[in-house]
DNA sequence: GTTGAAGTGGAGGCACCCCTCCGCTAATGT
DNA sequence: ACATTAGCGGAGGGGTGCCTCCACTTCAAC
């Protein structure tokens, strides 16, 4: 209900008043960002709860659906993500967009769940997902218009791309950072006939 | 411990004698392939049983483990992919390359769990992937030697690129088809240097 | 047919998770 | 210091899944 400035937007859940209670509520999302980054949306909520050191009860009372805590995770990250861009954009039209991804890559690296809501629907993901587009399309339309990204590719096709190479298991570090870097590749040839 | 064609792994399982047995089995290895690919590694065992009609016992007497079921699952699936690897081995280099990447597509992208596995460790799954790897790793070697493939990406990398990017999920086929493309003209493009 | 062995299926014990409810604790304002 | 009340946490009911066990069924060999 408060206002929310552009590109940032913002969740129905409030931090609680008193101080021992925002620090439990702290807790909670900080508890529920790595839970959600092991095991995906499906993480167990009592074992959140537990992490943040606070009884199942006061997880609900602050996030009484699992869509409440995953939202207010969900937000931070793109909130980031939103940052980033801003800062990015005196770097050139390329370096600012493989910049961006690479970004966006440090989260869905470790947390999965951001990935699985690429998908997923609710009036509060596609809010911030539209932030998100917002943010990063326009470092993917200045390296088209500059011919450093070929255009027949859109930002959405892009972010899933990413999210898919980076998504999966990698041997190592170096095996990831070489396939997204073919991948790159791909985002600057031409387009090919055959 | 029976000999083993190169190529065609085997699993401890064996197939009952008696023919409604032998129903029961063949039910429950059909319901498993579709639980797994629509749930990954994590499908419910008396959700397969259920699928396939018989009782969870029955389940349990076949496959004692989960892991014996999903080995027999995936056992399958890696042969018709050896198999496919022959077949194509006609076609001029890179269009046997693409072709027998798009098989692979053809399983990941339904199910997820032969994905998943390229990771997990158990003797029978290195034992298939050591198979499967055996089978396609000549297409890659043969496109890189006659030049149609950049030759600074090993077969490995080339998979779990390939899995990566098919097992996200996608607004339509369309833009899986696009963004497959993309990654192709990535992995056909000269190594770049920034 | 008869019969023995192969095969069946589901009840039941255990573990985990979801979510609600409410008697208790302690932070805060005066 | 004390009262007020926000906040706490975990017991408990309901659900689902895992896996074992064994009384029963049915195949197939004779």
């Amino acid at each position: 209900m408060t206002d929310k400035a552009p590109g940032h937007p913002r969740v129905a859940v409030r931090r609680p008043q008193r101080a021992d209670a925002r620090r439990n509520f702290d807790a909670l999302l900080q508890a529920a960002r790595e839970a959600f980054a092991e095991h995906g949306t499906d993480a167990s909520l009592e074992d959140i709860a537990r992490r943040a050191g606070v009884g199942i009860g006061t997880l609900y009372r602050n996030f009484p659906t699992r869509q409440d805590l995953f939202d207010s995770v969900y937000v931070g990250e793109v909130e980031e993500l939103c940052r980033a861009a801003d800062e990015l954009a005196g770097l050139p039209p390329w370096e600012a967009l493989v910049a961006w991804l690479r970004r966006f890559v440090g989260y869905i690296g470790t947390k999965r769940a951001l990935y699985e809501s690429l998908n997923r629907d609710s009036d509060m993901i596609r809010s911030c997902r539209e932030a998100m587009y917002a943010a990063g399309e326009p470092l993917l339309a200045r390296a088209q218009e500059t011919g450093y990204a070929r255009s027949d590719i859109g930002f959405d096709d892009l972010l899933r791309m990413i999210a898919g190479i980076t998504g999966t298991g990698y041997a190592d570090d170096a095996q990831r950072e070489r396939v997204l870097g073919v991948a790159l590749d791909g985002l600057r040839a031409r387009p090919s006939g055959g």
